[in-house]
DNA sequence: TGTTGCTATTAACAATTTGATAATATATAA
DNA sequence: TTATATATTATCAAATTGTTAATAGCAACA
């Protein structure tokens, strides 16, 4: 599950407040509120959310002033912002979209609306979209081939990176020697027993922390 | 297909009892109809659905006082349960969210969305979409090879989480032994008789539950 | 061109886990 | 009660994985 992530919500009323944060804790998302603009900048920088649900119309700084404040950053690149309009307003979504916003979501919120495009974002952005997969403390971009530990750069050779990158792509899920095999040799290339093995082995000694769980006379799995 | 469900309708106008009815019926459902929240409980209870579907509005109980009440019995901690609401009703949302319904219907019934989001419930919930068996307190996880019970992780090795999963895909079924060593040890590997006797007294002691019995001169069934 | 540094693979062995069996005890149906 | 099926336990062989070191191949580079 793309759960315990943590998510930001900026909104100057206490009601549009209550009822997001409410939902979304109860779908087991760690919630952050900020009632201003001002506030949601702060808080965005001490808590690093992955996602970040801002109020077009606030006091102090709008939502879209501090879209474009935080895209400034290159924390925040990576980070989802999602709007929250009045109606649907063509010419703030322009506006929206042109300082990097993901989504948008109208007032009157809706609460099954609300949790299902926060789902999805979660989803599209942990495969397909970005390439760049993230879990936990761990984040792996497929593209630039760069493993990244709590901001540390974490070098892996190319068969290692492909092993983890696999594995990663459905935490939790257990890998078949077989199956890892194929993905990542090919059903032409044949190695021998231990290769697998000693890959792992060497994943594991990068990474210094043991997310790579063995199950024996099945295959390995990656876990947080 | 996730067919042959049993569904219950609630709601005290006997014409939208009746297109969903029909609807559903078409469909290949099982349907139970209820005139008022009483009956909708009582029934509830006797016909154990798999879907309950809830008018708010109900004379006698509403559907969030049936909904709370029957999440008080464990029995229907599981059951999928849905709302009918006039329009888009915020503060009956943020209710029935509380009360822990799975998803909302507005009327007027557009028998196409009813369709779809029932079908859609039940794909959602069915574990078997996913590899995961649940029966009672006790969740299998193909994929992940792991068995929960009662939120505590369970490892079994290889051979004795294969048999567990196999007598658990067909709760109360009972599994010949010939039939067992064939589905899990192959025809062409030939074990003793004790082996798969082992094995069982081996899930029995890590699960610490009884939940195999044991039929005499025929073998094993899993039950809860 | 040869050197250097890295990667991928394998071999060899150690450590561990698993699965099957035998021997014995217990339960159950007729 | 008795015959038969199953439960239990300990034991050992087999299977599986972990670890280390060695080797061959490749690419960058002076």
């Amino acid at each position: 599950m793309s759960k315990g992530k943590k998510i930001l919500i900026a909104d100057d009323e206490p009601d549009i407040l209550e009822i997001i944060q409410f939902n979304l804790q109860a779908e087991g998302y760690e919630v952050i509120i900020a009632k201003n603009g001002d506030e949601a900048v702060e808080k965005a920088r001490s808590f690093q959310p992955d996602l970040i649900i801002l109020d077009v119309m606030m006091p102090g700084k709008t939502g879209i002033e501090v879209c474009n404040l935080l895209r400034l950053n290159p924390t925040f690149k990576e980070t989802l912002i999602v709007f929250l309009t009045a109606l649907s307003d063509e010419t703030t979504e322009i506006k929206g979209l042109e300082s990097g916003a993901d989504d948008y979501l109208t007032k009157p919120i809706r609460p099954k609306v609300l949790l299902s495009k926060v789902n999805a974002l979660f989803r599209r952005f942990n495969k397909e979209d970005t390439g760049i997969v993230k879990v936990g403390d761990i984040q792996i971009d497929r593209e630039k081939y760069i493993v990244t530990l709590k901001d540390t750069d974490i070098i892996l050779a190319r068969k290692e990176f492909e092993l983890l990158a696999l594995l990663a792509s459905k935490p939790g899920k257990v890998f078949l020697r077989n199956e890892i095999l194929n993905l990542i040799w090919g059903t032409e290339v044949i190695v021998g027993d231990r290769t697998i093995d000693v890959h792992i082995r060497k994943i594991r000694q990068k990474l210094g922390l043991d997310c790579i769980t063995t199950v024996k006379g099945v295959g390995y799995k990656f876990e947080v």
